[in-house]
RNA sequence: GGUUUCGUGGCCGAGUGGCUAGGCAGCGGUCUGCAAAACCGUCCACAGCGGUUCGACUCCGCUCGAAACCUCCA
């Protein structure tokens, strides 16, 4: 399978020419959510971003498996100094089972990437069902001589895995810099060298969710999930791990470290990181009061939005910048990306009705053939076409996608107003590239019901009908109060030269 | 302080060693009963200071500014 595809791959820091391991299977493992609390912005990103990868890897024929994990096991409240598990917190609080709370956030979060057009991936493991596995890569991590164990707890030894192999290839951090920023922490400390990380963590009597082990009861360390089931779904040498570059480190450069030392190989072929999101230039905090969930987006009902954002507006918003610049969002930005997205969108539509597709209204008749077409230029059409190809084979670039598709939107215009004429051949190119780069593979969709039902057309023609009377008597007040009326029920009237047509907003 | 990613016009956001990004907003036209939409034209850039070069927004250095990470835990 040939492709034209590169991506930037973190660990060279170079646009690299994708080549899957095993052709034409492609397998990609990305970090999912914590699900201890309300999906948010900062869930939205990576989970558009690598559903645009999964997205476009599927078009391009690859037989992909996309794997995203569930974490819902062992996190701390960041708030909190005690180190008491996140979930082990809620759940005191709220009076409910710790796997109760998983289970909540974890289908809300289904709910909103499905709201966001985001296709579910293949797999979407638990870290809670694959103790066993995490528990045989700690012991094959301890039988390579990398890691040790203190009082129930389980480290990674960095120390001596430096000697063999570069701690910090990824994150470009470098181990003595790491000890040196290092505060260590009076007392605790059952770590030989400050940069080891845990890999099990023996549990405190106070914390609810544990698991019995070599070790003694306890739970794994946080980066021993992703390795574990990575390692059984796609491989032990796999294409493409992505996630938030909040991750880099010290997440995935263990992540690779826990893998060479109990494989003994790296796993992953190409690293890809999404960048952060910020809100009016600042970053997203509790703290901060600007820290906005997707449902409060969906709703407009936080303190510092001017209005509802539909799923869609977020989505175009977000694929309005490359995956790898960070993004902010704004009141002006955002109504800025609804109304182009409305200017995308309502091109289809006339695309549809120029290429003499009945969806979703028929064109309305009229219109001379008197018109003087401008000179038509040689494969214009090609031109957009080929734009998108090498955009998305350019490391994924959404925003020149996007760009390729207005001008489409130009030219369908331009042929709608009649100020040039398209062939069906050039009209049916563009319907194809449409259906294809905006709706398949952004993955943006109409979120006005077309399902306008017979009924309700048949009372529109009827109403309209009337209209055009009084507006052909010039009786422009029944005429404006009709649209004003219609208006009020959400149902725009636009007047062209060939009679009126209408939309619900 | 270190590592990483950035700093583009009123706002958002691409890209490139010399050649138009795109969207939103503004301005001027066309169309229109009005409105909306649409079309045409148009204004506003490349954080600052040096250097390399025939030429830099694009390469190099420094300064200033922003974000993520650098602790236990995910």
């Amino acid at each position: 399978m040939e492709s034209n595809l590169f991506l930037y791959n973190t660990l060279s820091r170079t646009k690299e020419q994708f080549e899957p391991i095993n052709p034409p299977f492609a397998g990609m493992y990305v970090c999912g959510p914590t699900v201890y609390g309300d999906p948010h912005l900062g869930h939205a990103r990576p989970a558009i971003t690598f559903d645009l990868v999964f997205r476009y890897l599927l078009h391009l024929g690859y037989k992909v498996r996309y794997v995203r994990n569930i974490t819902d096991v062992g996190h701390l409240v960041a708030d909190l100094d005690e180190g008491e598990d996140k979930i082990a917190v809620k759940a005191r609080i709220e009076q409910l089972e710790p796997m109760e709370i998983a289970q909540y956030y974890a289908d809300r979060y289904f709910i909103f990437m499905d709201t966001l057009n985001v296709k579910r991936p293949s797999i979407e493991p638990r870290a809670s069902g694959h103790m066993i596995e995490q528990i045989l890569m700690v012991k094959k991590i301890l039988d390579a001589g990398f890691g040790y164990e203190v009082n129930g707890s389980v480290y990674f030894d960095v120390e001596k895995y430096s000697k063999s192999y570069n701690y910090g290839k990824l994150s470009g951090r470098v181990l003595d810099d790491l000890i040196s920023n290092t505060r260590s922490l009076e007392g605790q400390d059952e770590k030989q060298h400050p940069a080891d990380f845990a890999l099990w963590k023996k549990a405190q009597p106070e914390h609810i969710m544990r698991w019995p082990s070599p070790w003694g009861d306890g739970f794994p360390g946080w980066h021993l999930e992703c390795s574990a089931m990575s390692t059984k779904y796609l491989g032990e040498y796999f294409d493409i791990h992505g996630g938030g570059m909040d991750l880099l480190f010290p997440h995935h450069e263990s992540e690779i470290a826990q893998c060479q030392a109990a494989i003994g190989h790296e796993s992953v072929k190409y690293w890809m990181h999404n960048n952060m999101i910020t809100i009016n230039g600042q970053k997203m905090g509790k703290s901060l009061g600007n820290f906005i969930t997707l449902e409060e987006f969906f709703t407009g009902t936080h303190a510092s939005l001017q209005q509802a954002y539909s799923p869609m507006t977020i989505r175009f918003f977000i694929l309005q910048a490359h995956y790898r610049s960070t993004v902010d969002f704004s009141n002006e930005a955002l109504q800025a990306a609804e109304k182009g997205l409305k200017k995308l969108l309502a091109g289809y539509e006339t695309l549809c009705k120029l290429a003499g597709n009945p969806h979703p209204q028929p064109l309305p008749q009229g219109g001379g053939e008197t018109s003087t077409p401008l000179p038509e230029e040689e494969g214009r059409i090609e031109v957009i076409q080929q734009g998108c190809y090498a955009a998305m084979n350019d490391d994924f670039n959404s925003p020149i996608v996007i760009a390729n598709l207005f001008e489409g939107v130009r030219l369908i215009n331009s042929a709608a107003d009649k100020k040039l004429t398209m062939s069906a051949q050039e009209l049916a190119l563009l319907k194809k590239i449409f259906d294809l780069f905006l709706f398949d593979i952004l993955g943006l969709k109409d979120e006005k019901s077309n399902d306008k039902g017979e009924l309700l057309d048949g009372l529109m023609q009827l109403v309209l009908a009337l209209r055009q009377k009084s507006r052909e008597t010039k009786d422009w007040g029944t005429s404006d109060q009709i649209r004003d009326a219609l208006q009020k029920l959400q149902i725009t009237v636009k007047d062209g030269k060939d009679g009126s047509v209408w939309n619900i907003e």
